[in-house]
DNA sequence: CAAATACTTAAGTAGTTACCTAAGTATTTG
DNA sequence: CAAATACTTAGGTAACTACTTAAGTATTTG
C-alpha cells in the first residue's frame, strides 16, 4: 500500500519539474493525448512519455488508451493531499507568529 | 534572479523529500538548532546539513549562526507559492469539471 | 588553556533522473 | 494491404541525489 508520506513524496517530486507542470497546466484545460502533451514541449517523445508515467506514479495524471491514443486527464486527490499538506502546517506555523507574545508571556511566568 | 517556475521547482523538490519535511513540520513549532533538527532524525549531522542546505536553497528555511550555534526559522513565500499555483490551478479544473455540461452542448451547437 | 560542543568541509559512492537515439508494436487510413 | 500515425521499448549517458566517513574550524566551558 502507498502511505500518505508516498503519495506526497511522488506528488511533490512529480510537480518539482517545469515540464511536468506543463503538461498538469495543459490538463487542466481538459484530457489530451500523449502526443498533444508533448506538442509544446521541446523535447524527444520518449521523455514526455517518462513524464507522464512520473506524473501517473504520483497519482496526478489517469490515462487510458483507446485504439492508438492513450488520453490523459487529471486525478485531483494527491493534488489534494499536497495542498491539505501545506495548509495544515503553515495554520499551525501562522498561529504560532499570532501567539508569540502570549507564548513568551508564559514562558516568563514559568520561571520560578 | 530567481524566476516564479525556479521558486516552485526547488521548494516542490525540497518538499518532496520525508527527512525534509519533518524538518519543516518541526520548524513549525519555532526556530530551532542544527542539532535539535538532526536528533530525531537516523543519519549522520552531514546529511542533515545536506537537507538544511536544500531548504535553504529553496527559500523555505533561512539561518543565521550567533557564536556556535545555527539557528533555522521558516519563512512562508515558497510554500505561499506552492499553494497558490495548486489553488490557481485547481480552480481552473474545477470550473471546468462544473461547466462541463455547457461545454458539451456548445461544441454540439457548433458542428454546422 | 584543554576539552567539549556545534557545526562545517571534503571526498567518495550507490542509486536515480532526465534526457537522447534507434528500433520496435499496434492501429488506422488511403 | 501499404503507408502513416501514435505511441512504446530498449539501451546509453551525463548530471544529480542522498547518503557516508574522516578530518577540519570556531566557540564555549571547566
Amino acid at each position: 500500500m502507498a502511505t500518505e508520506a508516498d503519495v506526497l513524496d511522488r506528488t511533490f517530486h512529480a510537480l518539482a519539474d517545469p515540464s511536468r507542470r506543463s503538461i498538469v497546466v495543459q490538463l487542466t484545460t481538459g484530457p489530451a493525448s500523449v502526443s498533444a502533451l508533448a506538442a509544446p514541449l521541446k523535447m524527444s517523445l520518449p521523455a514526455v512519455i517518462q513524464h507522464i508515467e512520473v506524473l501517473q506514479k504520483s497519482g496526478i495524471v489517469y490515462s487510458e488508451k483507446v485504439g492508438r491514443v492513450r488520453t490523459c486527464r487529471l486525478e485531483p486527490a494527491p493534488m489534494q493531499a499536497v495542498e491539505h499538506w501545506i495548509a495544515q502546517h503553515r495554520q499551525v506555523w501562522e498561529g504560532r507568529l499570532d501567539r508569540l507574545g502570549d507564548v513568551l508571556n508564559t514562558t516568563y511566568r514559568r520561571i520560578p
